[in-house]
DNA sequence: TCGAATAAATGACCGCAGTCAATTACTGGA
DNA sequence: TCCAGTAATTGACTGCGGTCATTTATTCGA
């Protein structure tokens, strides 16, 4: 039922996500054309389809590659207990989630899955991260009137809020640190 | 500095918008093709990028403008005092922006400004709808703690977290509503 | 070792957004 | 009314993502 797959498969495609990476690394996610990945590659473009459905699906794999480094470091890291640690903890992820306009818009393409066959890298990673922040909640440190995940659903909508803001000229003065501190303070510590 | 408009110009623009959404009535947002809409319009091509700087500046027509009547519905009712009534409230909004994919990615994408120069319609909306939110939490009915205008931006973070989770496949289960309400609850009447 | 069945790779081709030098239509002053 | 200057229009062309019938490589049973 499952896989049939030959070594040359996992080499051929192993070398388009190398090729492909060191092309984000010269020239950024944006610019990245399926034409220079195969030509580099030294393979038909073709060849590109059969291994990917679509770019996307390259890009998914190279930025929730990207992403997941970033949950790595935080899972290191102990729960967060006041929202400025927590703020402070999600620093280097948005550096990553901001970095280019057109990652952030990929990343907010791909984030939910599709269809529950085809779930992605990034979709992965935020079911990751969801866990992961539910954890923290758990602790206790936050609101007790709402359960961790409700909590952890709230801290995802602003994060995305914040950094959807971040692009829009209208807003773009603050910086995103502070917005997120503004947005969970009043989440996660409601003073009434 | 400013306009020169000839009537020919104004004229051009109205029927390419009018074809457009004759063609979007009957085939959907996704499935509207420029070449569709100039041959259709009986234009050339080129006139159609004249007139819009690209695809997605058509599109910021078609879909503020939907959005921006909806609003108009809202703005007329009076002030939600509960929840409850505040999700009510938005349901036919939610219809229009999630009736396809493609929308609310497009909704996405364009709801902030990329330039202040280039402030497009759903841009606009969604300034529009962050005051009108704003004005419905003047009222005091919600949370006292923090003022209205942080009220607002948490309802817009909330809101587009529903409507993602909405596409998501290991999500849809779950209304819109229902989600929102859980969300606004916990948001606007916090009990801690 | 051979050959049929299957998997992988190929590249010419297509669809569609977006460009631009050339052309046509309009305007306002003489 | 004529004509220069400007605005609007044109359509062939480009770039790039994605497809597919055909060719080439690999596997595995006899």
């Amino acid at each position: 039922m499952v896989k049939q797959l030959q070594k040359r498969t996992l080499e051929t495609r192993a070398r388009l996500v190398a090729v492909a990476t060191d092309l984000v690394a010269e020239q950024g996610y944006a610019a990245l054309r399926t034409e220079e990945v195969v030509k580099r590659a030294g393979v038909a473009k073709g060849t590109f389809f059969a291994h990917f459905k679509d770019k996307d699906a390259l890009m998914d794999i190279l930025i929730g590659t990207a992403i997941d480094r970033q949950l790595d470091q935080m899972a290191q890291k102990a729960a967060p207990e006041t929202v400025a640690d927590l703020v402070a903890l999600h620093a280097p992820l948005l550096t990553v989630m901001t970095q280019e306009r057109y990652v952030f818009d990929v990343i907010l393409r791909l984030s939910g899955a599709a269809a529950i066959a085809e779930i992605g890298v990034i979709a992965t990673t935020f079911e990751r991260y969801h866990r992961l922040a539910t954890r923290w909640f758990e602790t206790g440190h936050f609101r007790r009137d709402i359960d961790a995940e409700l909590q952890a659903e709230g801290l995802q909508a602003f994060l995305t809020q914040a950094m959807a803001l971040h692009f829009c000229a209208l807003h773009r003065s603050q910086p995103m640190a502070q917005r997120m501190q503004l947005y969970l303070q009043a989440w996660l510590q409601p003073n009434v």
